[in-house]
RNA sequence: GGGCUUGUGGUCUAGCUGGUCAUGACGUCGCCCUUACAAGGCGGAGAUCGGGAGUUCGAAUCUCCCCGAGCCCA
């Protein structure tokens, strides 16, 4: 009889995942309200629909499916939703490449259906990806940002909270390219090496070195290091702008680089960024020097109508005419540049939307929630802490929600649609009534759009099923948003604001922070540093299974994880490992037919479910608490070391025979398998779905989470102390340079108490072994002692080193049996119980035997005769 | 410049509510083709736990300083 005929010899992954894939439905993971069953609402976070679902999302969704199939297993009815979260400029800018357009080329209309067009094909994309890795998306629940019925939400989130005085708008400054007159993100920046001159020039007495001399009309301040000594005692003193007249203040900043120049700079607004910063935190006035396309404005004087440029050369002149030059150096920069046109950008102050950020009431918020790991929450707290700005939520871009309103031409005032006929776009659209301030029926719509991010910070409001209404939602909160650290300061806190603008309360239970994945190098992954590695890529060589179990235990949850090859290897050879394991154990099962369960009766078995049962409540426990990876060691180690190595071992000889004992073991085995399989299923969900289905014909992903409490403490104990002494022979086997199965003499185990192993330990090391409770006529020699430091150290404290000194000077017969109390720097001190075990060894006596010591347990082999 | 995290055998990693002996994986060396598995089994070598100081009877673990790394932000 060969057990290997049930199973195929070799596991393919490949074959039996996309089998699995193909036949699993996706109803099966759809979320029930009905279905009586508590609720688990996972807001998933919405990716952007790049057409690359990357290595970083596949570990954040690992960590999604884990939960979902868990709680699942648990009796959850778990929704887990995919969204996506399409607006923003890579898609504009992957538009235009496409087309070889740019999107001032064709109507705002035409473009953005050319961006749904791409996005649709790269959810498409992604969706395949999502699918080979085995996430049981709930697919009916999928929502996509750039679709009328999610940004008709988005739109109302902006009127609530509009009309709740939560949104304003106000100037501020924007990156600006004046030849495009559009203003951009930073991400459309790009910088270039520039050569230029650094100007020194006599600033009203003080020395300044400047890039930018044609802004000195914007100058508000003149700033130095607070600890620079050649302008001590000038803070606070106004000095008055060359040509221009006005006067400005001398301020300090440590952000002033005391080497650079003269230690004393020019605070223009606005010269470039570090000019923002200053004149937000120094709270100076606003000169605008520049206009939209590029020309000196009224303030520059005489300079008034130049181009930038023009500009420069003519104050450099007046300078130099002045006698206020000093001199000119050559100074390498790297300029923001238009990454389209490459004008250099400005900063220009405009006219934008913003949200007040209320920060007591989202700290509040944030911290009704459960953070995993808890120190992400002190990130968050920093974050809001430190803000000092609000939300700019405008973008001059087209691609993204319209901001849904319109302004009256003749008196300016903002007109807003009504909420049933959202979504509008006010740049087509025209309101529907005249303007209630003056009745005028001139409209301008608002051009800008929104920041994307105002789209995704309400998916928890999406799923839970909010539809504008005050109070929350049926599903509402989430239990669960499980999300990168990276964007805990954007994602993560935009939708505690809204959460708590639009309903007062935060959004969810707990929060899972994932870390990122690194590259094989360290660094995180990207194009330049050649690190990436694909999904595709792991799948397509080791499945998606490997990739799964690389997730969960790559790394503990929530710290950065270094991509491994070697990890994805060890993950498929475990399943490697386990498919031999079952493929043994359902041989075994096949053999004679067992349907009704038999009860487990013998040593080893009852073991094997004490080990079992302890496993499952470790791998409970860490689940729980979304510590996949400790899941995941819980498992393997029992699979590999406890089941395979040591009980498998022990039981072959059994399983093998014709014996009625064979039944205990199958009983357990099959048991064993079971539960494995259940717990395996969450992070294998494929391999645990083959093996579980030709185990009992049925899907694992229907079934309980198991529960086993087996307590046997005899069991426990006495089937330790069995496989100990089995591993001992073999190692003692080995040593003596025998094959592990070559017979060995007559073994003698003197055991504390009477063991039945139904002779297991015999037949797995093929000798004729007997369990004694005897004493074995042996001469005892006592060497060391072994400490027991936990009852030592709290009890002695600073006399627990002279102690162990003291003890170590004993006899060895009173090792053996301790003293009462014992002499410590002249001073008698109480022994206290088990405070120390001798180390004893054993000499043959009379009998040609070798002696092996498991702990206290003596074990004699007499070699064969 | 700020915030958070992190630094453990050649490589990656667990432990980090303090208890003399530090977990596992990959690699490496030796022995073994024992009827599930050589993608395996058994055994070995390899770490003064980034550096320094402190608290303590006792520190990888707690505190401080220094050095390095990562992420986010300015």
């Amino acid at each position: 009889m060969s057990p290997s005929n049930q199973l195929p010899k070799h596991y393919d992954f490949d074959e039996v995942e996309t089998r699995w894939q193909s036949l699993w439905r996706d109803e099966d993971n759809y979320f029930n309200p009905d279905s009586g069953k508590p609720r688990f609402i996972i807001d998933t976070p919405p990716p952007y629909p790049t057409g690359n679902f990357h290595i970083g999302n596949a570990l954040n969704w690992c960590y999604i499916d884990f939960i979902a199939r868990y709680k699942r297993m648990r009796g959850f009815a778990v929704m887990f939703p995919q969204g996506w979260d399409c607006h923003g400029l890579p898609t504009e800018v992957k538009v235009e490449e496409t087309y070889g357009i740019t999107k001032n080329d064709v109507p705002r209309e035409e473009f953005r259906a050319m961006c749904r067009e791409l996005t649709r094909r790269n959810i498409e994309k992604m969706r395949e990806t999502m699918r080979r890795l085995g996430f049981s998306v709930d697919w009916s629940h999928e929502y996509i940002t750039m679709l009328p019925e999610y940004y008709r939400k988005t739109q109302l989130s902006f009127l609530r909270m509009l009309r709740a005085g939560d949104i304003y708008q106000s100037e501020h400054p924007v990156n600006f390219c004046t030849r495009c007159e559009t203003a951009i993100a930073f991400a459309e920046v790009s910088y270039e090496p520039r050569t230029t001159k650094l100007v020194y020039f006599d600033f009203d007495g003080i020395e300044i070195a400047t890039t930018r001399p044609e802004l000195l009309a914007a100058c508000v301040a003149v700033a130095v290091h607070p600890g620079d000594e050649r302008y001590r005692g000038l803070k606070g003193r106004t000095l008055t702008v060359p040509f221009f007249g006005h006067k400005v203040p001398i301020i300090e900043d440590v952000a002033v680089d005391p080497t650079f120049g003269s230690g004393a700079v020019m605070i223009c607004t606005f010269g470039d960024k570090t000019d923002v910063y200053w004149w937000k935190q120094h709270n100076l006035d606003l000169r605008k020097a520049i206009d939209r396309q590029g020309y000196m404005t009224a303030i520059a004087g005489p300079y008034a109508g130049m181009r930038l440029d023009e500009c420069r050369r003519q104050i450099i002149g007046d300078m130099q005419e002045s006698g206020i030059l000093i001199r000119q150096e050559e100074i390498e920069q790297r300029v923001g540049t238009c990454w389209r046109c490459k004008t250099p950008i400005e900063i220009l102050s405009e006219r934008q939307w913003f949200v007040k950020i209320h920060r007591d009431e989202i700290l509040d918020a944030a911290r009704q929630i459960r953070w995993i790991p808890e120190h992400m929450l002190t990130r968050m707290e920093n974050w809001a802490r430190q803000m000092e700005w609000d939300w700019c939520i405008s973008r001059q871009r087209i691609f993204a929600t319209p901001i849904p309103v319109w302004f009256c031409t003749r008196c300016g005032e903002t007109i807003l649609p009504a909420e049933d006929d959202l979504p509008v776009d006010p740049a087509i659209d025209a309101p529907k009534a005249p303007c209630p301030k003056c009745g005028g029926s001139e409209f301008v719509g608002e051009k800008d759009v929104l920041d994307t991010w105002m789209d995704s910070s309400i998916s928890v409001l999406h799923v839970t099923g909010w539809n504008g209404n005050e109070a929350p939602p049926p599903l509402f909160p989430a239990q669960l948003r499980p999300q990168g650290h990276d964007i805990i300061r954007t994602w993560a806190f935009y939708t505690i604001l809204r959460t708590k603008a639009l309903l007062g309360t935060h959004p969810w239970d707990e929060i899972l922070i994932n870390g990122m994945v690194l590259g094989e190098d360290g660094f995180k992954m990207s194009k330049s540093r050649n690190n990436i590695i694909s999904p595709e890529e792991i799948v397509n060589r080791y499945g998606a299974d490997a990739l799964r179990q690389w997730g969960a235990g790559g790394a503990a949850t929530g710290s950065d994880i270094m991509f491994n090859w070697n990890d994805v290897i060890a993950a498929s050879r475990f399943q490697t490992k386990l498919w031999n394991i079952v493929r043994f154990v359902l041989g075994h099962l096949a053999r004679e037919e067992t349907t009704a369960q038999a009860t487990v009766t013998e040593l080893a078995d009852r073991w094997l479910l004490v080990r079992l049962s302890e496993t499952v409540a470790e791998v409970t426990a860490a689940m729980d608490g979304y510590q996949f990876d400790r899941a995941l060691r819980a498992i393997r180690e029992f699979a590999w070391n406890t089941l395979a190595d040591d009980y498998i071992e022990l039981v072959k000889g059994r399983l093998y025979a014709e014996d009625g004992s064979r039944e205990s073991a199958c009983s357990a085995l099959r048991t064993t398998i079971d539960l494995l399989c259940r717990m395996l299923a969450p992070i294998v969900p494929h391999f645990a779905e083959e093996c579980y289905h030709r185990l009992t014909g049925s899907s694992v992903h229907g079934q309980a989470w198991p529960e086993l409490v087996c307590v046997d403490d005899e069991a426990r104990r006495e089937g330790d102390l069995l496989v100990q002494v089995v591993a001992e022979l073999r190692r003692y086997k080995h040593d003596q340079g025998m094959a592990l199965n070559a017979p060995l003499g007559r073994v003698t185990i003197y055991a504390p108490e009477p063991i039945d192993d139904a002779g297991d330990a015999g037949r797995a090391l093929n000798a004729e072994v007997r369990w004694s409770t005897g004493s074995p006529r042996l001469e005892q020699v006592v060497g060391d002692v072994e400490f027991n430091m936990a009852v030592i150290g709290p009890r002695l404290r600073k006399k627990a080193r002279p102690f162990m000194e003291a003890v170590r000077a004993l006899p060895p017969e009173l090792l053996t049996n301790p003293p009462a109390t014992v002499t410590v720097d002249g001073e008698e001190i109480p022994v206290p119980p088990d405070a120390f075990t001798p180390k004893i060894t054993y000499r043959v006596a009379g009998e040609e035997v070798d002696v092996i010591s498991v702990g206290d347990v003596i074990v004699t082999i007499g070699r064969a005769a």
